[in-house]
DNA sequence: CGGGTAATTGACCCGGGTCAACAGCAGTGG
DNA sequence: CCACTGCTGTTGACCCGGGTCAATTACCCG
């Protein structure tokens, strides 16, 4: 329904430009259709740093309602497709069919479990077990929409991604990912991932799937119904 | 009113003990009423990452509805008393009034956005900018609680509690805390907290209070009206 | 006074950063 | 078709912020 909805605002964006800046109002919740975006912030003296990839039907800030001023930006990875939800189209779905805006709330929960893993991450996880973690949690993330296909999945971010994502240098993320390689955990040619055994790459990740919450009851409203592939058929 | 109607579940712990584990079903949302608690994860070999504070006012957990696993666990750090408010009772709370329910997804809101500060913190602040902005991020908050007094604030966390927060080990921590009392950015004593000059310490952080969105409509609504003080008023 | 927690200190080490060059490859314009 | 440009990945030499290990010194409280 939110695609069908939205269908007179689909926009599309270059790789590598902005989507929202931060400070600005985001005027509009914005749903992923195709491509890979990134929320990032950043420090007066340009360090940077990615807080979440988003893939093919996720939200982009559903706190349109509360927060009218955006904490932080997003960037799209690569040439991006997108519907833009306005707040008063938001207003009518959700009074419409409640349920909807059950889902965006879980949806939003979901994301800030996954930013606790995150913070995991960066403050107990060396680089090794980091980049694998994040390449695991893409996978499955990538799974439940339907965007794998056996062992393999997209995968554009370069190494300086990574490295924006880890708060590691390239230069390191270069030599742990060849690490990563040499010890045959996962495969990467022309930004296709593969994982050969996912069972040991999570091993080396220390992975545990609770946090993304895969499980939950009412799995019918979730991303993967906002896809235009399901939203088309029904 | 959220105080009033949980006037009957006011729970009191032990400092350093657990109040909910991960995995469980919390089954009721905490409200704190006093002392400090944190969020945490750990990984299985032992390693810890503090995820959040709470302060007085904050509420652990309002998702009670949609998640029933907590993905992280819950440890109160000082002597605590917070009040437990069951499922049934908020949705009886906020279907009467629709504005809790709004103060509470605010709430969340803001939460999760100072996670993604963390995630900055973590990955592209060093330490001594890291703890720095800790100091600030608590100073600020507390303050909106109205937990200062002048360029005091209570300050319970041990530097063992720092260490887990920011990622670094106690040894680290105790070295930077040293330099930025020797800078006279903070002074600390007998668990108290003061700030000599805010604007320093907020610069030395490279603090941008943005994140906090303590600038929000309907701040009538927020933690501050949820303390007891201000609901034995209403 | 005794036991436990928290803070402090010193010596030494290592994961990851820095700097700088170079290689591979795709796109682009001539 | 080829030279040119720019991005991405790779490599080496060297350095430093923060970690490790192990004592020692306040405290705090009964």
């Amino acid at each position: 329904m939110l695609g069908r909805m939205s269908r007179g605002t689909i926009r599309e964006v270059l790789p590598r430009r902005d989507i929202i800046h931060e400070g600005v109002d985001p005027g509009a919740v914005r749903l992923i259709l195709e491509g890979w975006a990134c929320r990032y912030k950043s420090l007066p003296d340009g360090r940077r740093q990615t807080l979440a990839f988003f893939i093919p039907g996720d939200l982009c800030d559903p706190h349109v309602y509360l927060l009218r001023k955006m904490d932080h930006s997003i960037g799209a990875i690569t040439h991006l497709k997108y519907a833009e939800i306005g707040r008063a189209q938001m207003d009518a779905m959700t009074e419409r069919y409640p349920r909807i805006s059950q889902a965006i709330h879980w949806n939003e929960l979901v994301s800030a479990s996954i930013q606790r893993e995150w913070i995991l991450n960066m403050g107990q996880r060396n680089a090794h077990e980091h980049l694998a973690h994040l390449m695991v949690e893409l996978f499955h993330r990538l799974r439940a929409v339907g965007l794998t296909s056996g062992a393999t999945c997209p995968f554009p971010l370069t190494q300086n991604d990574l490295a924006d994502a880890t708060g590691l240098t390239c230069v390191h993320v270069n030599r742990v990912m060849l690490d990563l390689r040499h010890d045959g955990l996962v495969e990467i040619d022309h930004r296709e991932l593969r994982i050969p055994d996912l069972a040991r790459l999570e091993k080396a990740a220390l992975f545990n799937p609770a946090y993304l919450h895969l499980d939950h009851e009412g799995a019918e409203l979730d991303e993967r119904s906002m896809l235009p592939a399901n939203l088309s058929t029904s």
